[in-house]
DNA sequence: ATGAAAGCGCTAACAA
DNA sequence: TTGTTAGCGCTTTCAT
């Protein structure tokens, strides 16, 4: 800024006007300030502003995602950038694998980087350090935090799961079997929770910690080829979903066995029974938590939300048999 | 730091020492400097010491692509990311939509960030404004750059489509449609000059420009039903293959009609018939990249690079009509 | 409308 | 081993 200053003949807070927009520099001056600019390829360093800055905004945010190449992850990663944008906003990402050492780690180096705020889908563990050791807005996006408050944006995943149980019923299914994921997340024990609040005392075998589509086909094989059999399966992720449907197809059960999962996919259609699912809107939930995290850093201070985004259940064959 | 330094009744440089883990601090001291930091929640300002450093490096990278919730981009990013972790460096993000306009914005804004290097996947304009004014290391992805060097990752376009239609060929096929996307892009144009290497003068009708799976899906059913149809079709992404494949399935013409396409795809095994696919490895580009970025951050200065990631031909039933 | 001086939080260079 | 001083690039405050 210095050598602009000198190659325009002006001061240096001129120039610092002028790369700021501000209105009350003579035309000529500013013009001369621009030609230096362009001719030095200058470009303002945006640290150094915003340390002596008043509101000390970085203008950016960081994201904190489970797998930031996962389809729900990265749906809602890009509706936060696209809010983020609209502001002028950047964006920081991480992926966590659920794993709380990362999630601590890499909160601690987004604070210590100045971001202006954070959307965290928590891993599962206790969040009482972030409270202390962040001293930024929080939002919680898929899952419920522990040890800590803060705005917090989920599916309907009690009332989706009940749904999707009672559509089974409805064409006459009494054993209902229930694929869960990780079951210390909160977003498995609430499906576990609505699954249980449909069948009341007759609900079906539960199989829980399901982490990959592998594990899940074993499950579904081994399931169907004990005692008492489910005629349906409700399933908790889409991971777990696609190892569902390969299990039924190794035993060439899928037109005989009911399936109904959550999260939506691709070709889901086109499979032979089309899958019925209980679509999750994962860019409704970035977006929604972009927004209550821009309200926080803009200063609104009221008590913790929590935002419900609701789950539509889409039915396409494999849950109507 | 000066607040702690007060607490722990030390000099400033002493608390500077002790959070940068300089050894040379006196076990007593750094004990009672780490315990004011503590009590305080003191956390260092990595802006504020990275603008007096004299490496001046921030530890942070940005990654700008195509669209971060598109699979191939996706992976991509997660790749990147892990490298950077690994070398404890974070990752800003950007979504670019092949816009030129967002990529010069958004590669202007991660200079004022002082962003350490960048990886991009360009958007098939100019780039000329790149060189002087970024100041930093890029690496291209997937796509080759226009008016800029540069180390470039890029699939093996050119024989991976070739390939494919040899494959065709060697099944019997003569007359070989062609199903591109934006012809600007040179992923676009190499694996149409793959496709036009492998056929000769015999090559088939082609069809460029489709940008989402419902064009695809029209571009099929209106070459099917025209003159002199073909009886095998390439498609050069992965949006593209899902328009046909259900373009083909419109007209019934699924078993019938050959596919072999750009884009390995979760469930293309359990369609009917399964897919044949031409697989990139976006994992191992991101990756390539990353390396490739960190040499030139570290201060390697040959010459650009163009490496080329191998594709990967998986025949599962629909190239082998 | 323009400029001079101080200082944001930190580290480099040097001194003790 | 510890402390002092200067200054990174910029914006503030205040003066002109």
């Amino acid at each position: 800024m210095n050598d602009v200053a000198r190659a325009a003949g002006v001061s240096l807070k001129t120039v610092s006007r002028v790369v700021n927009g501000e209105t009350t520099v003579a035309p000529d001056l500013a013009a001369r300030v621009r030609a230096a600019v362009d001719s030095l390829d200058y470009r303002p360093h945006l640290g150094a502003s915003m340390l002596r800055r008043n509101d000390r905004r970085t203008q950016t945010i960081g994201v904190l995602l489970d797998d930031v190449s996962h389809p729900f992850s990265a749906a809602l990663h890009r509706a936060v950038e696209d809010q983020a944008r609209a502001r002028g906003i950047h964006v920081l990402t991480g992926s966590l694998d659920r794993d709380p050492v990362r999630e601590r780690d890499l909160a601690a180096a987004f604070a210590e980087r100045q971001t202006d705020g954070l959307i965290l889908a928590p891993s599962g563990e206790d969040l009482g350090h972030l409270a202390a050791h962040t001293g930024m807005p929080v939002v919680f996006v898929d899952r419920v935090p522990i040890g800590i408050g803060g705005d917090t944006v989920v599916s309907t995943n009690v009332s989706g799961a009940a749904g999707a149980v009672r559509h089974l019923i409805s064409h006459g299914h009494r054993r209902i079997g229930f694929l869960g994921g990780h079951q210390r997340l909160s977003t498995v024990r609430d499906r576990h929770r609505g699954y249980q609040r449909a069948l009341g005392r007759r609900a079906g075998p539960v199989v829980h910690d399901l982490h990959d589509p592998t594990a899940a086909e074993k499950a579904v094989v081994a399931l169907l080829r004990g005692p008492n059999p489910p005629t349906a399966l409700l399933s908790t992720h889409g991971t777990v979903t696609l190892g569902a449907v390969r299990g039924l197809r190794r035993l060439g059960r899928q037109h005989d066995v009911a399936l109904v999962g959550f999260d939506d996919f691709p070709l889901a259609d086109l499979l032979d029974p089309p899958v019925t699912v209980i679509a999750q809107d994962p860019a409704r939930m970035g977006r929604t938590a972009a927004i209550a995290l821009f309200e926080r850093i803009e200063g609104y201070d009221g008590p913790p939300r929590e935002i419900r985004i609701p789950t539509t259940l889409i039915p396409r064959g494999s849950g109507e048999l």
